[in-house]
DNA sequence: AATGAATGAGGCTTCATTCAT
DNA sequence: CATGAATGAAGCCTCATTCAT
C-alpha cells in the first residue's frame, strides 16, 4: 500500500534524471546548474534536492542508471541470435532512438569524470568488467571463433572489440549535429562488420580448395 | 629586432600552457580556475590576460598544442622503420614520460569540450584526419598489408587502428594512480601487438602451398 | 462542547512548543528550521502552520511561554519558607530538570532576540518587571532585610539579585555539556548563598557588644 | 618593505569587521548576510572572502576582536586610582562611544553562539577566564577588602561583579533605542555604586563609638 | 611587463511557506 | 485534521575578468 509513493519516489528521480542526462549531454556535468536541470525537468530547483542530496548524487545516480543501461544492453547482445548480431548491438547502443540508450557525450563526460572522481572511476571500471565478461562469454560459446586463425584468446578479443567501440563513441561526440541518428548508425555498424571480419572470418577455406 | 619579444611572449605562453595542462589534466577544463593556472605557472592571475584573451583562448590554445603534439608524434611514427613500430608509438604516446606527451585524461577532456565547442570540434576532427590520413599512407606503403587476407583498404585499416587507440586512451584515465607509466605502457604495448597480430598477420602459410 | 476541540489545540500547540524548544536550544532560534521543529515533534511541517501562522508565531508563542514558566517560578519562590531558599529557587530555575524550566541557551537567544525584536523586548521587559516586583516585594516583607546595613532599598536589591541571576545563567551556557544538570546546580547555589552572605547577612555581631 | 602590504590587509580586515559587528549587533551573527557585511563596509561580497575564509572566520575574528577589546577594558580598569573606578569602567565598557568598545547586542549573541559552537566557546571562556583573573588580582590588591566583613574570597567576590556586569549587560539590549548612552551608563553606574557599597563599605566604625 | 586587489554575476543549497490530496 | 511534495527567494561562496599601481 505504501508502493504508491515509493512508485511516485521513484517516478521524480527517472523524471530527474531524465532531464540530467539531457543537460549532461548538452553541457557537462559541470557546466550544466541545477537550475538547468531543474528547468528541463519542469520543476523548482529545490525539489531536486527532496530527491538527491546534491548535485554529485545526481551525478552518481546518473552514473548508477548508465550500469543499468550497460547491462541492458549487454542482455539484449546476449539475446542476439548470431555473435555479429551481438557486436552489433554493441556498437549501436549509442546511435538508438530506443531504450536502453547510451548517449556518448555522457559517456565521454563519465570517463572524464571517473578521471578525477574515484567513485566514479569505480562505477566505471565495474560496468566495463562485468560488460567484457559477458562479451568474452559470448564469444568463448561461439563457434565463429574456432575457426579463426589469430590466436587471441576470447577475453583479449573482447578488450579489442570494447576498445574500438568506445573509441568509436568518441568519435561520435564530434559534429554530432551534423549526422543524423541514422548515419552514425550506419558508420557504427560498417565499423563492427569490418572488425567482425578481421576478428571472425573464418580461415580461408578456399585455401585447400 | 622585435624577435626577442616575441621569443618571450612565445615562452611566456607555453609557460602558461604548460601550466595550464596540467591543472586541465588534473581538474578537467571548467573546474581549473584561472587562479589555478596561474598558481601553477608561478605567475599572477593578471598576467595570463596578457597572453590570452579568456579562459577560453587558453583551452583553445591547448587544444592547438595538442595538434602540434599528436603531429609531432605522428611524424616520429613515421620515421619508425616498421610499421609495427609506428604503431607502437601511436599507442604508447600516453604514457611516455618524454615530449611529445599526450596525456589520457586531457584528451578525454578535450573530446567532451568538442561535443559542445564547435571550435574545438573542428579542430580535433582536423587533428584527427591528419593522423588518419598520415597513417592511412602508412599502411598503405607497408608491404605487410599485402599479404594479410582482411580485404580491408587502408584506411579501414586505420580507422581501426585509431578507434582502437582512442578506447585503449580512454581506459588509461581508470585509476591512473594505481598503476606506473610503465605499467600502462606495457598494457598499450600488449593491446598494440594483438592487434597488428589480426590486423596484418600474412596468410596463413599455406602461402608456400 | 467546543471544549474538547480547544484542549487538543492547546494539547498540539504544547506538543509543538516542547519541541521548538528543544530545537531553539540546540541551533537557536534561527538556525532550527520548521522541519528541525515538527521532526521533534513528530508530526508533518504543514500542521505547524495550522497551529501557529509562521515561525516568528512560533518565537513569540514560546516567549509567553517562558513567561508563563518564570511567573511559575516566581510563585515557586514566592512560597518558599525563607528569603534564602526564595533566592535559592530563582538561582537554580535553569538547572532543574523538573518543570517549570528555564534552559539558559533559550534564554539567552531571548535577549538576543529582543535586542532586534520590540515584540520580543516588550515581552522580556514585562516578565521582568513582574520578576523584579515579586522579588521587591518579598525582600520588603523578608526581615531579614532590616537588619542588613548596606542601607538598598528593596528595589535596588531585586536588581541586583536578577542581574547576578542573569548573569550566571549567561554563564550557565558556556560548556554545558562539561557539567551535569546537578553540578551547575550547586554553582548556582554556591552563588546564591555568596550573594545572600552579602546581601542580608545580619550586621556584625559587635552589635551585641 | 612588505609592511604596506600587511598594513592594508590588516587594514581591510579591520574594516570588515568594523562593518560586521554593526551587522551583527543590528541583525544577529546569523541573520546578518554576507551582503549585508560588505554593503556595510562599502565593498564587494567577494572581497570579504580574500580576507576571511568564510563567514564563520568573520565571526571568529569578530570574537578574537572582542578578547583584545576585554583585554583593553581590563587594562584601563588595571590603570584607575582606586578600585571603585576600575569596577565603574568594568560596568560601562558598553555604554562608551570610544573605544575598546563592547557591543552588548554582539556580546549577548557571542553567548549564544558559544552554547552551540565549541570554538567560541573556548574563546568566550578563555576572555573571562582572564578578566576574572585580572578583577581577582585588582581586589586582592585593594586594602578597601580587608576592612570588609563579608568574608569571600578575591575570587569569589570578582565572580560577583562579573556575574552583575554580565546581567546588567543583557539588561542592556532591551529596548536600546529608548535610552541615550549617556542614560545607559548613568544606570551602569549606578548599580555599580551599589554593589560597591554592598561589597566593600568598610565596617561600620562607628560600631565602636 | 607584472601584480593582485577588487568586482559581481552566477552556481549550489536551504528553508519558510503553501496547497493538493 | 494531517501530510509532505512543491515552490522560489535568499544565503553562502567561487571565479572569470578588470584595472590601478
Amino acid at each position: 500500500m505504501s508502493q504508491p509513493q515509493i512508485d511516485s519516489t521513484l517516478d521524480r528521480r527517472a523524471q530527474i534524471l531524465d532531464a540530467a542526462v539531457v543537460c549532461f549531454a548538452k553541457r557537462g556535468f559541470h557546466q550544466a546548474s541545477m537550475h538547468d536541470i531543474s528547468a528541463e525537468a519542469g520543476i523548482s530547483v529545490g525539489l531536486i534536492y527532496r530527491y538527491f542530496e546534491n548535485k554529485e548524487a545526481v551525478i552518481s545516480a546518473m552514473a548508477a542508471r548508465h550500469k543499468k543501461e550497460i547491462h541492458a544492453m549487454l542482455e539484449r547482445a546476449r539475446q542476439a541470435p548470431t555473435l555479429l548480431e551481438s557486436l552489433e548491438i554493441l556498437f549501436t547502443a549509442h546511435c538508438c532512438e530506443n531504450e536502453p540508450r547510451v548517449i556518448s557525450a555522457f559517456v565521454v563526460d563519465l570517463y572524464a569524470e571517473a578521471s578525477r572522481n574515484p567513485q566514479v572511476a569505480d562505477l566505471v571500471c565495474d560496468v566495463l568488467k562485468t560488460a567484457m565478461d559477458g562479451v568474452t562469454e559470448l564469444i568463448a560459446r561461439a563457434k565463429e571463433v574456432q575457426s579463426a586463425e589469430h590466436g587471441l584468446t576470447p577475453a583479449e578479443l573482447a578488450e579489442l572489440i570494447f576498445s574500438v567501440a568506445r573509441g568509436m563513441l568518441m568519435l561520435d561526440v564530434l559534429r554530432p549535429q551534423e549526422m543524423t541518428a541514422a548515419e552514425r548508425r550506419t558508420r557504427q555498424l560498417e565499423v563492427a562488420r569490418r572488425l567482425w571480419r578481421v576478428l571472425f572470418k573464418p580461415k580461408t577455406e578456399p585455401a585447400y580448395a
